[in-house]
DNA sequence: GTGCCCATGTAATCTGTTACATGATTAG
DNA sequence: CTAATCATGTAACAGATTACATGGGCAC
């Protein structure tokens, strides 16, 4: 199971039954834009958990437009626990562009890095600023605010060191 | 230019002149796995970046293997330092396999979900031992280190306070 | 009835992964 | 000499991105 499987799983499971274009708005509108959500990723993610039975499709009436409602099967809950509890994954690292970066930032001329430094700070405090005037109403995205709270505050303590 | 490419300039350029071999075995041992190094994608990158003359291959004497010193043209240097500096990708928030789980864990039963975490924090400590016990000599290796034991540190916190 | 969003999908392309292939060098 | 490692690459494949295509529902 891909990691974008395993969410748009946990998306049916946390959401309730939806259709394949509420999930891509989800994650379109989402505050960890891991993914773009774009119709390319998630419909044939939708159409591999389908044929996997690990998600079940019910028709809605009075929608000429083939709408289906989803919903993850008993399988697809069982599979999405293994994928929850998949320690070595979940423990995981992940893909930080400010890590990758972070390194050569030495590298630049002094002038130039302090122009950076402060232009991330600004970034950071602004991105900070707009979680915190954000409502945290769903459970889900609540969550996900708090480790990106604590995310942008870890790299604006580093930041402010590098000064 | 690709967040692989751009990684792999600044390997370039902190570690002067290597071969691609010895750029792939910095990202086999690196700390931030993010990416394999494995050849089918290190190779292809530099083949790429040579394409486009940000990066020089000078040939090494008595090597049968066709062993090549790869350095940054001062193009490449150019194009790294706009990487670098583009603040929008680099104060993205990347991917992480915790925060996409994270959102779904209190869907487990109880009993499951303590288990995890329980588990999870014996492996985040774990890493955190691991990290501490190595040495931090390479100035790029110390930086990712540091910000790798500040997301540790993040991740047990959360996960100390839903015990 | 004409736009605009809803809703589903496909096609071309890019990049990374695993696995494989090939040959040079060196340690024992 | 033989085995392990150094060193470079390719092939098949999987998954994501952008852009495109198609058509239903609804507001004005």
């Amino acid at each position: 199971m891909t990691e974008l499987e395993g969410a748009i799983l946990g998306v049916l499971r946390r959401g309730g039954a939806m259709s394949a274009y509420a999930v891509r708005q989800v994650f379109l509108v989402s505050q960890s834009d891991e993914w773009s959500g774009s119709a390319g990723a998630v419909y044939p993610a939708i159409a591999r958990l389908q044929k996997a039975k690990l998600v079940a499709a019910a028709a809605q009436k009075a929608d000429g437009r083939g709408t289906k409602a989803l919903t993850p099967t008993r399988a697809g809950l069982a599979a999405h626990d293994d994928w929850l509890c998949d320690v070595v994954r979940a423990a995981g690292p992940g893909s930080d562009p400010f890590r990758t970066r972070a390194p050569s930032w030495s590298k630049l001329p002094a002038a130039q890095r302090r122009t950076l430094i402060a232009a991330l700070i600004e970034e950071m405090e602004r991105q900070r600023a707009a979680v915190r005037a954000n409502p945290l109403d769903d459970s889900g995205d609540a969550v996900i605010q708090e480790l990106n709270l604590a995310l942008l505050d870890t790299r604006l303590n580093w930041l402010k060191r590098q000064r």
